[in-house]
DNA sequence: TCTGGGGTCCTAGGACCC
DNA sequence: TCTGGGGTCCTAGGACCC
């Protein structure tokens, strides 16, 4: 039986949302309105387009560029700051509406969700619940999207991702070949910056091009990925829309510094404080991990990483930061000017499953303690409440950098 | 004033075992 | 005194998504 896929996309979300924020805190005037961007510090380095009005698209502006280069091409370009925690309520907000119509729904990232609709219509069509959907969000929530109607997930996103904004599309099976495959192939999902200039260089051009290919050829040339855009060109997808009660596969926190540093005892601190942050959003999962990671860019953009695993698996900041710390200094290469520092933990388990089956005799019991006191303060007073001598410390480096590139952009 | 941060999944090569 | 081959596990790096 043909199944009836909903996928519903926030028109510009983080930009519309911090509209209606503004709006919402007496400020007259509607962003949505003018040449204007949601983007990152430059002063941190992190000025990018996070997301742009449709005045600033209509000169250009993409997603993910610079600040710098968007203003080249929107002279009087606009640059607000981002507002994750009001981002969140939004995304919330369109969640609950949307599960008055399913609870077969998927929520894809923090403005998209799919539905899957096939045993929710009653004798309703989808394309009124779509529409219904649609003037609700707009009337109730004052923000606007894109809603995709197709038979599975793939479709649906690329019928959403068709006209912009305010707009509903279908891509029916019979649709396939006149809406989707004139397409330049690198609009296909999947199909990203790296594989669309091999594809192009091949000779193909289109999604419907990428479609006629034969499969063994994109199967010898790209393995596993070449199979599934074979097919996602051909509209094939047989994904499940899951409902997401699924915990986490990893927990990673990250940082660009403000300038390069090439002092392995700065990094250090830095990295205990982000895998501080790390340990205690795995301690809230209740989740133990059993490997570390570290990621390291330098100031010439090259990505490093180093992985171990742990003895035993724990949520204690102390035993994850010793792996860190021993990762880090196998991996640094004196001199190296480094541009971003991470953190990941990986191979999670359940805490619960891991007391069951490991009634191991533990040695870091104090520290535990020492987690759980800080966990509590946290809990009830907020994140950056409480700091211990090392994270101070770094901070105090963060902050001293930055003094030092706002000198340096002064010169 | 040039290039975020959070993820997931895949691949290729090396180590090791039988 | 020629140099297998399959299987598993591990790791670094890369591609892609929002």
């Amino acid at each position: 039986m043909e199944r009836k896929i909903l996928h519903v996309d926030v028109n510009n979300a983080f930009l519309s949302w911090s509209a209606i924020y503004r709006l919402q805190h007496g400020e007259t005037i509607d962003i949505r309105t003018l040449p204007a961007v949601i983007g990152g510090d430059e002063s941190k380095r992190s000025g990018i387009v996070l997301a742009k009005s449709m005045i600033a698209k209509s000169y250009g502006v993409v997603t993910g560029e610079t600040l710098y280069q968007a203003r080249l091409k929107c002279p009087n370009l606009q640059v607000f700051p981002p507002n994750r925690e009001f981002y969140e309520k939004c995304s919330n907000e369109l969640y609950h509406l949307l599960l008055e119509y399913t609870d077969h729904i998927e929520r894809f990232s923090i403005d998209e969700c799919f539905l899957d609709m096939t045993e929710f219509l009653m004798k309703d069509t989808i394309e009124n619940k779509a529409r219904e959907i649609h003037r609700r969000v707009r009337e109730e929530l004052g923000f606007t999207v894109n809603i995709g109607i197709a038979p599975n997930k793939l479709l649906a996103k690329m019928a959403s991702d068709f006209e912009k904004p305010d707009k509903i599309h279908t891509l029916y099976a019979s649709e396939i070949e006149s809406k989707m495959w004139p397409l330049p192939v690198a609009e296909l999902l999947m199909l990203g910056r790296r594989t669309a200039p091999k594809l192009y260089q091949m000779g193909i051009q289109t999604i419907g091009d990428l479609a006629k290919t034969p499969l063994p050829f994109l199967k010898r040339k790209f393995g596993k990925q070449g199979v599934l855009l074979w097919e996602y060109a051909n509209g094939i997808d047989n994904s499940e829309v899951v409902y997401q009660t699924e915990k986490p596969k990893g927990v990673g926190n990250s940082t660009t510094l403000p300038i390069d540093i090439a002092n392995i005892d700065e990094l250090l601190k830095i990295l205990f404080s982000l895998t501080e942050q790390v340990a205690y959003r795995l301690r809230k999962e209740d989740m133990l991990a059993t490997i570390v990671s570290v990621q390291l860019r330098s100031s010439t953009f090259q990505d490093f990483s180093h992985q171990g695993k742990l003895a035993f698996a724990t949520a204690n900041t102390k035993e994850i930061f010793e792996k860190a710390k021993s990762l880090l200094k196998e991996m640094y290469q004196v001199h190296t000017k480094i541009r971003l520092i991470g953190v990941r933990v990986e191979g999670l388990i359940d805490k619960e499953e891991e007391q069951l089956s490991f009634l191991e005799e533990r040695k870091e019991e104090k520290q535990e303690k020492i987690d759980k006191a800080l966990d509590t303060l946290r809990e009830k007073y907020g994140y950056n409440s409480v700091s211990r001598a090392t994270k101070l410390e770094a901070d105090k480096i963060m902050r001293k950098v930055t003094c030092k590139s706002n000198f340096h952009f002064q010169k």
